[in-house]
DNA sequence: AGTACCACCTGACGGC
DNA sequence: TGCCGTCAGGTGGTAC
């Protein structure tokens, strides 16, 4: 689930309820959790402290500790956040909470496991280090250009790939190139301009839109794959049937009518 | 530099 | 009811 729109709904959630706040106390419930640090530093680092400010890069989401360091989260597959008010249950799956003084807290759920949180003293040089491209909406038209030209995979491989541009999973990949009206698999390189510009406007206006409607699925607009996924489900413009292929082992979906080669 | 495949985990779902 | 295969939106390693 958590591509760039989710990840930015729970950077949202997280500056709305997590911040300027003492907490009180760092619970770790999964050993396996924290990625390149132990359980004792990070309790140690956050305990007592307060988280500051949000970033987000890609898939990536930071909070600056008054110590200095940032907490880093990733989400992996299934992984989200929450905010629970002093009394509210725990949700299955809590992997992480940062309880305040007055009992609520924020939670880290993940049903997979396949997500993790680290700790790091500089966010760029995390970024850097990782390594990740540019935020997928931070990258200016001719950017993109020039990244989609640069590599010779299928255009869906290097949405997706997050050295090149980070952000962008399998669902919006799909809907970015369905609304651009451009083959999955046509190789990158090989773009013409205009067909860049409209993954570059497309990109945009798919990943603001998802987060601004708080990737809430029966908010997004008529005409989105997203609802569609399956094989043979009617295309959202009704120009025959949306169908299902494999790329590089990941399942895809796209409309040959809308998005012929 | 590509892609394919497996692994990491856990769970849901359909078929028998 | 239970067992089995398949699938899942992320990432990383390996082999070709």
């Amino acid at each position: 689930m958590p591509e760039l729109p989710d990840v930015e709904v729970f950077r949202r959630r997280l500056a709305a309820t997590g911040l300027h706040r003492q907490v009180a106390d760092v619970e770790v419930h999964d050993t396996s959790l924290p990625r390149e640090v132990s359980r004792q530093r990070l309790q140690k680092v956050i305990t007592g402290h307060e988280l500051k400010r949000t970033r987000r890069h890609g898939k990536h989401l930071f909070a600056a500790v008054s110590c200095g360091q940032w907490l880093v989260l990733h989400f992996g597959l299934t992984g989200l956040l929450e905010y629970h008010r002093d009394g509210e249950p725990d949700d299955d799956h809590t992997r992480l909470t940062l309880r305040f003084g007055d009992g609520s807290r924020v939670a880290y759920v993940d049903q997979r496991r396949l997500g993790f949180v680290s700790l790091t003293p500089d966010v760029d040089a995390y970024v850097e280090h990782e390594p990740l491209g540019p935020d997928a909406l931070e990258v200016s038209q001719a950017a993109l250009r020039d990244l989609l030209r640069s590599r010779r995979g299928a255009v869906k491989s290097v949405l997706m790939d997050q050295t090149v541009i980070a952000g962008i999973g399998n669902i919006y990949s799909d809907e970015i190139l369905f609304q651009a009206g451009v083959d999955p698999r046509a190789p990158a390189r090989s773009l013409d301009d205009a067909a860049c510009r409209r993954i570059h406007r497309q990109l945009r206006r798919v990943l603001q839109m998802a987060a601004d409607r708080s990737v809430d699925v029966s908010r997004m607009p008529r005409g989105w794959l997203l609802p569609h996924r399956e094989d043979r489900a009617p295309c959202p413009r009704g120009n025959g049937e949306v169908r299902r292929f494999r790329l590089s082992g990941r399942g895809a979906f796209y409309c040959p009518a809308c998005q012929a080669s």
